[in-house]
DNA sequence: TTTCTTTATCGCAATATTGCAATCAATAAA
DNA sequence: TTTATTGATTGCAATATTGCGATAAAGAAA
C-alpha cells in the first residue's frame, strides 16, 4: 500500500531507517559532500553545483534538515547551509553500532 | 517525476545512495539485525519475527541481496539467509569514509 | 502418485518520491 | 517607491515503493 508499517518497529529502527532513507538519495548524499568540502554553503551555490532545479534542490535540503543533518542560517537574501556537527556525530555512532553488532554466526556456511 | 536522475552524479555516489535507499527501511533493518544476532536464519523465522506476511518479507530480502548485503543457500525446502561478511564490512567501510571527509567549515557559525 | 511445506513471483491498490514550472515572500538595490 | 535577487512553497505529472492475496515452483512426506 506505500504506506510502512512502523508500528512493528522499535522508534529506534524507524529513526535509523529515516536517516537511511533520506541519506538514500544521490543528490543529498552530493549536497552532504559538498557542503562537507566547500567553504561557500549558500543554496545558490549547491543548485550550480549539483544541477537540479532549484525548487527540487531545496527539498532536498528541507529533508535533510528534517532529520537534523544540515541547519541552515538566513544571511539577507540568501541561506547559509552547514552540516550540523553533533547530529552528523551522533548519527555516525548509530550507524557504527549497527555494523559493529554484527557476530556472524555459521548457519549458511 | 519519481525517477532520479542519476547521470548527475559519480558512480560512488549513485552505488552508495542505493545502499542507504535499501537501509532505509525498518523492516529491512530489523531483518539485518535478526540475522546478526539469531542463530536460525530460515525465511519461515524471519516472517515470525517480523511480522509482515511472507511476500512481503520476501520482497524486503530480495533488495537486501540485491546489493550483495545478504546471501541465501537453499536447504531442501527452505531457504537461509545470512549476511555477506565481506560486502558488509565493505559498506561499512564506505560510510565511514562518508562521515569522516567531514571537515567542519565556520561557514554558518 | 498425492499432499504438505516452504519460498518466490505476479498483479493489484494505496501511498510516497522525484522533479520542475509557476508563484510567493522577503530582503537588497536602484 | 520600483525592480532585482534569493529561496521556499504550491501544484502537478511521472515513477517508485509498500504490502498482501493469489498463485506458482520445488522439494519432502505419506
Amino acid at each position: 500500500m506505500g504506506l510502512t508499517k512502523t508500528d512493528l518497529f522499535t522508534i529506534e529502527q524507524n529513526n535509523l531507517a529515516q536517516a537511511f532513507k533520506v541519506l538514500g538519495h544521490p543528490a543529498r548524499l552530493a549536497i552532504l559532500q559538498y557542503l562537507s568540502t566547500s567553504k561557500s554553503c549558500v543554496t545558490g551555490a549547491i543548485v550550480d553545483e549539483i544541477g537540479l532545479a532549484q525548487p527540487t534542490i531545496s527539498q532536498h535540503l528541507r529533508e535533510l534538515k528534517s532529520i537534523g543533518l544540515i541547519q541552515g542560517t538566513i544571511e539577507g537574501t540568501s541561506v547559509c547551509y552547514c552540516i550540523h556537527p553533533e547530529r552528523w556525530e551522533q548519527l555516525q555512532a548509530a550507524i557504527q553500532q549497527l555494523f559493529t553488532d554484527h557476530h556472524p554466526n555459521r548457519c549458511c556456511n
